[in-house]
DNA sequence: GTCTATAAAAGGATAGAC
DNA sequence: GTCTATCCTTTTATAGAC
């Protein structure tokens, strides 16, 4: 049944069906983001996004369905810079293993800390009891790819004498944990915006270092 | 003007003036941190406060003014907890400095994995915008307490030489950074949910393992 | 102070024309 | 598919009696 409706590609999600429904997820996106889901109305999604209520109602059939639709795919955007699974492992051991380290810490706080994803994680905390599939959702397109690429990449510098890790899954979490500091809390909480990079590179360099004198070989 | 009416001491916040007014802060506290601000009703705190809706707006003059109180009244409560001066500084170097920061770290992890604590952080990171005081006032009563006294212990470890600690503060930072890893993610997306004291003490025993090792005296 | 109504407004959702 | 107009529930806030 309704075979001949195949799943949707990513890119048609947003444009297929004309360019309003297009013009609705984005102002959708802005929406939620920006006010929450409870502060969110569909009266000031639809007139931010040029057409009527009705057509968004045409389009996705309640609040909960648009948010969803709109969150889910919002996870999957911001978080797939981590999706890389890291340098290519055979050379990681040649790789200086403290550049690699800050390279990927570098990229994962900027991504993380980018008001975007700031606003998203705000959102999908605060909904995660109305909205646990996507807690779930958000948790594996970030954290869960995040540690896993880690995870490997720490396991061949283990194999490669680099450093001492002996367990690769636990280490990769706490390297993200020092990562999400002091800094990123006040992020979320609005107290710091958008930090300058040099505010970005002594979080990196501070964690790095303290994550290599942990696992240094023996 | 108005001298005849002191500031109310932190008890009297919700046991003066008649016992209504303890009921409704009760309701409030529990309504406001399990729904959040907006899927909060003022119908519902007083039907669970067993009050007539037109009381609870004699004592809190609005619902933003009713959440405000609220609020700002469980950061302190629940964050009080980190506020203890650690133990007396003049014996941080006859103690086993391991265990003293293993029994701050499962203080700490107790305090803020607790269901109480996780809900009260949700609302907080989901109303900062709308609410920005409320958010200086969460992480004053929390975290930068709990970074002023551990920086304060660490500076003496690092006079003590059991520790070398350039910079006390910052190490405070990333020590509780590292204690709010992976597990404190799940619980704030609900994916995991007042975690044993078995898995809080695998977190400690890893973060503070590292920590040492990062700071080992040369 | 406290309660029972009652505004007054906002917001989610639908009907029906084109 | 899209729009205008409308319904109806929920919700904040207030009026007025006791």
């Amino acid at each position: 049944m309704a075979s001949e409706e195949p799943q949707l590609a990513e890119q048609d999600f947003k444009s297929a069906r004309g360019p309003k429904r297009r013009a609705i997820v984005d102002a959708a996106t802005a929406v939620f983001l920006e006010h929450g889901y409870g502060a969110a109305s569909m009266d000031s999604i639809a007139d931010k996004a040029g057409v009527s209520k009705q057509t968004v109602y045409s389009h996705f059939g309640s609040k909960a369905a648009l948010f969803e639709a709109i969150i889910e795919d919002k996870c999957n955007e911001l978080l797939s810079g981590q999706s890389a699974p890291a340098p290519s492992l055979p050379f990681a051991g040649t790789l200086d293993h403290e550049q690699v380290l800050k390279d990927m810490a570098e990229n994962f706080l900027a991504t993380v800390l980018a008001i975007p994803s700031v606003s998203l994680y705000r959102v999908v905390v605060a909904e995660s009891a109305r909205f646990p599939e996507l807690a779930e959702a958000f948790y594996r397109a970030g954290p869960a790819v995040a540690i896993k690429n880690l995870g490997g990449l720490l396991k061949e510098m283990d194999k490669n004498r680099v450093l001492s890790v002996p367990d690769p899954v636990s280490s990769a979490r706490l390297f993200y944990a020092m990562l999400r500091g002091d800094l990123y809390l006040r992020c979320l909480l609005g107290l710091a915006s958008d930090p300058t990079p040099i505010e970005r590179t002594a979080v990196v360099n501070e964690a790095v270092a303290a994550f290599l004198a942990a696992h240094a070989p023996a």
